[in-house]
DNA sequence: TGCTTGATTGTCT
DNA sequence: GACAATCAAGCAG
């Protein structure tokens, strides 16, 4: 398959705009132990440092938070509740700390490697679906967005939902740590997003307050989570519109 | 299907 | 010392 992957300046935007246009992109992990990848299906953008909901609030600079502040298109990975990871995707400029927390994506390179890691079981039933989805492509529609195929046929098995329907399964799913990857550059490393084959249209995408935030005040009102309209993939805590 | 709760550690006050 | 951009188990209905 040919590597293409977004360049440098498509993430030096303001991170209310790149978000968005992430939706349908391919998250791409190359890793020793084989490749994984998923379409992203849902987003949030954290804009620092007026965003109480953000680590860069207030322009707070830390260990933690200094990868924020670096040229758009960096990894920005961190641990939460003690257990699980958390990618986020770097925005605009050196110097402005924004960043996109990726939430949800559909897998679709290494289902085999992302059941191991997230330790699910995939039977006959969930292959089935899986050959159904991603097997036989041409049904004779023009070329459409591989992310809306989702929504044309039956609904994923539970089982393949759980994969990557969350921000700390995705890292597990795709084996990222915050040791490992935290700060890597999505233009030149093994972790990389893949542009959508064709982009997402307005009407299919969906925005709402972002998730488990409440600390943040006004600021969790906001409607910085964006995500696919009905996509089976968006995690549970927000499916609905 | 939906709610409640405990796990567990880096980070900042 | 408090708490967090979460997850999964357990239980009720």
């Amino acid at each position: 398959m040919m590597e293409s992957r977004l360049p440098r300046s498509f993430y030096r935007r303001p991170v209310l705009e790149l978000a968005p246009m992430l939706l349908g992109a391919e998250l791409v992990h190359e890793s020793p132990d084989g490749t994984a990848s998923g379409l992203i299906v849902e987003v949030e953008a954290y804009k620092g440092p007026e965003d109480r909901a953000a680590h860069s609030y207030g322009g707070r600079r830390t260990e933690r938070t200094e990868i924020m502040f670096a040229d758009g298109g960096h990894a920005y990975v961190f641990q939460i509740y003690g257990v699980h990871y958390c990618f986020n995707v770097v925005a605009a400029r050196l110097g402005e700390p924004e960043a996109v927390l990726i939430r949800a994506v559909e897998p679709v390179l290494g289902i085999d490697l992302m059941a191991r890691r997230r330790g699910i079981v995939l039977g006959d039933k969930e292959l089935d679906w899986w050959r159904l989805r991603w097997g036989s492509g041409g049904t004779g529609h023009p070329p459409r967005s591989p992310v809306l195929g989702a929504l044309e046929i039956k609904r994923p098995p539970a089982a393949i939902r759980r994969l990557t329907d969350g921000p700390g399964k995705v890292c597990r799913a795709l084996d990222i740590d915050r040791h490992r990857h935290n700060g890597l550059d999505l233009t030149r490393d093994k972790i990389y997003i893949r542009p959508p084959a064709v982009p997402v249209p307005p009407q299919a995408i969906a925005r709402g307050p972002r998730v488990n935030i409440d600390y943040a005040g006004p600021w969790a009102d906001k409607p910085w989570r964006f995500w696919v309209r009905d996509h089976p993939f968006v995690s549970v805590s927000g499916r609905r519109t």
